[in-house]
DNA sequence: GTACGGTCTGTTGCATACATGAAACGAGAG
DNA sequence: CTCTCGTTTCATGTATGCAACAGACCGTAC
């Protein structure tokens, strides 16, 4: 093979260009992914594929059906049940650590955070506000200050693939202006230094976005 | 979408004996793991192996340093705090989880166990206590009945390699009276179904087995 | 003694060939 | 038509060879 070796690992390349294609659903749910084909359209051989696959799949990303092949995660309405109550949990300790580390800087971007999200209802952009929502949740768990929590997180995000439910959410009539309204108390809060409370508001604050989604989905489910 | 599926190939094979040499610190902390050494040793060839470690970096049980080798991962005293973070979390929910689902079995298993706890710390047996107190987390954990939790909660454990640890927090001294007596208040608030109490007791009894813990490994600190 | 540079060894990264099992398929019997 | 069972096909599972890179080692110049 005379290609022109490609620089850093071919492999991490593979890793998330797959994972890419998972989270945003340009592999359909269930959909077999074959080491041979996938070899030949990134241009390598199947040892760095199965590898990637077999990264995937501890991320639950992937199912890989021994002697059959390897498909796209298909979570069922129990897994989605149990994914939003880790998002709950998960975000309410992210919002009681954060409370307790005091004016951090993921704090102070947190309040512009806020401020651009009630620009953003009050223009009625819903894209720009499910881009803020998701910048709120995320700084919330960075902010929380503990690497494995947030790669917990991160691991179960993919395997919601909450970058495209999050607009089903928001699409819920009202449901921009009440998830904003939340924010801010989470944040005052936070401010407050009052970690209990952070917790547990923000813990509804999960629920009700939960409710938000499932009333917007149940029409397909 | 399930966690590893137990098949019966040589890498499954692999796997669990690396992960199980590597919890029980057979395999010393930092130590370089040779694929090739690997390999011989089990019979098989490398491609499985490689595979094998690829899964426990995931885990984060070891570092792969690319074209360098593979190292058994030594957590850090960083690494120590966030675990154990979570480690509250986690159990901290499942507690109230447990809770809130009523007397199932369990919940049964559990009175059980307390029960033979009594007994254990009575007769000064401290092996025994040991055990019962894995089981006792272990119970809470599966009783949450969210498989989500009890996967990212193994993991969690097996980077802890709490199994080890859980001596030196029993070696303290009055730790297990203690311990024990804290295990009682917990079920009793799950049979009470007052999960935010459970959720409360249960978070502080992991940081109380943190300090006996800490007390134990470091004097000085 | 120290700094420098080249070599050398050990390790992983990737490609490829072969082994093996699972599921689809189709011919034939009933 | 339907069921059975052997065959065929196609996927993954594993072994192995070669290449490339990191780091140790050693001789040499100063």
């Amino acid at each position: 093979m005379e290609r022109p070796a490609a620089n850093g690992s071919r492999q991490s390349r593979v890793i998330s260009e797959m994972r890419q294609r998972i989270i945003t659903g340009a592999a359909a749910s269930g959909a077999l992914l074959s080491e041979v084909a996938l070899a030949e359209e990134f241009g390598v051989s199947r040892t760095p594929v199965r590898e990637a696959l077999k990264q995937l799949q501890t991320e639950g990303l992937v199912e890989i059906r021994p002697r059959v092949g390897t498909f796209v995660a298909a979570p069922s309405r129990r897994d989605l049940t149990e994914l939003f109550e880790m998002k709950e949990l998960l975000e309410g300790a992210a919002a009681r650590l954060l409370a307790q580390r005091g004016r951090v800087r993921e704090v102070e971007l947190l309040e512009e955070n806020v401020h651009q999200g009630d620009l953003a209802v009050r223009a009625d952009d819903r894209a720009r506000y499910a881009e803020l929502v998701q910048e709120f949740h995320d700084l919330l768990i960075v902010g929380a200050d503990n690497t494995k929590l947030e790669a917990h997180y991160r691991t179960l995000m993919n395997q919601l693939a909450y970058s495209r439910l999050v607009h089903t959410s928001l699409g819920q009539p009202g449901r921009a202006l009440q998830s904003e309204r939340e924010h801010h108390v989470v944040l005052e809060l936070v401010l407050a230094k009052d970690g209990d409370s952070a917790e547990r508001v923000m813990r509804e604050h999960v629920r009700a976005s939960r409710r938000a989604l499932l009333a917007g989905l149940e029409p397909g489910l």
